[in-house]
DNA sequence: CATATATAACTGACCGGTCAGTCAGTAGCA
DNA sequence: TGCTACTGACTGACCGGTCAGTTATATATG
């Protein structure tokens, strides 16, 4: 809150770190807009929050709405990032790569921080469609995407069965993303760990239900 | 848009229905309340949608705030009820019970009127945790309950492999909802049909991805 | 090192538009 | 004639966005 005085005895009222504040206001407007929804956050709060005067975040961001779409746009890549190193990681063995996918994504999305911008995405996503239609193109279809390859290849090398990849992808991600919703939107607080989760949800992917 | 007249020539200005009005208020407010997030939908618009003024609506509903109250309310009943019925049904067979659930719940999400509300709970859950809280309790626990119970039935009977419920559960709704939540909030369009989606889900859930 | 000058960073009071909620009056009905 | 359902103009608060003025820092000069 209070700026840490350097050597003077009285404390600036204020530091000049314009690099430093476009990723300051993200992080704040991304606290406020996923705590109260884009129209109940005030700029004043987010600025507040930012360390600085409202009239400063207009200095760099041209509007709310700029400020919203410039926060989506930083978070997504490193998300997608995130993806591809997931997918790339051991691409000879898909049944391992399977395996560490679940499991990183479901310790992944556990994480309140790590789902702030979904969750934000998808409160917006009605006001703002083209947030929510790049948002799918860039993260989710492409997590799709990726698990249904995998399957693919898993199917030609033979350790996996013949089966819609499509499905699978969704078998895989629908009950990760199911948990998480439950948790971080709905305020569930179930209690199981993430390894235990990551390990049930694998043994049905792999086993199936039937009895044999 | 406009009332009916009924036999005068001249069409009144407004017709006396009190009874019927909450719910004709309260289906407007939904429409527009999906549409456009609870903050930017007016009360006037759904005032307008609804056929009246909005002096109107406010002998009916307290403040926006109740509306939107009265609207999750009345909306989540309804869905309970189906899923109990879904459960219910034929529940000395498991799997057969199984496949219906699935078959049901791919085909009613898929429809853009069923999948609202909880569209609109996604959204407003942030700003008013409580809405979010019953909304869990009340319907999405239930659905998970009801097919981990169901599981676990299916155990005794022999015809499901012993696993975590929880985890059946959630390998049973995630998907329906990954595929959902793409469609009606991130503006997919992808055109599978819905029982073939059923089909290679059950297909999935049954035998698994193992080759054997 | 001290002082003057320039300018970038920032503040906070203010303006204008919007909208939830109110209420005095009007229309339909019995 | 009286009652109920309803209208729509109005109010008051709130908030996004602006801008004239202030403060911190950099640079120039002695």
């Amino acid at each position: 809150m209070t700026a840490a005085p350097r050597k003077a005895p009285t404390a600036p009222k204020f530091r000049r770190r314009a690099d430093a504040r476009p990723d300051e206001i993200l992080d704040a407007a991304l606290a406020v807009f996923t705590e109260k929804g884009f129209d109940a956050a005030r700029v004043d709060d987010i600025a507040g929050r930012a360390g600085l005067s409202k009239g400063a975040v207009y200095l760099y961001f041209d509007s709310k709405e700029a400020l919203l779409r410039g926060l989506i746009e930083r978070e997504v890549s490193p998300i997608a990032m995130r993806l591809k190193a997931l997918a790339d990681a051991g691409g000879d063995d898909p049944q391992a790569t399977l395996r560490l996918i679940v499991t990183m994504a479901t310790q992944l999305i556990d994480d309140a921080r790590v789902f702030a911008t979904p969750k934000l995405v998808l409160a917006v996503a009605a006001r703002f469609p083209e947030i929510g239609e790049h948002y799918r193109k860039r993260v989710v279809d492409q997590a799709i995407d990726a698990i249904a390859g995998l399957h693919r290849r898993g199917v030609e090398a033979g350790v996996f069965r013949q089966a819609d990849s499509g499905a699978v992808a969704r078998l895989v991600m629908g009950p990760i993303l199911l948990f998480a919703m439950r948790k971080h939107i709905l305020g569930a607080k179930d209690k199981i760990s993430t390894t235990a989760r990551a390990e049930a949800h694998l043994d049905l992917l792999f086993e199936g239900l039937a009895v044999r």
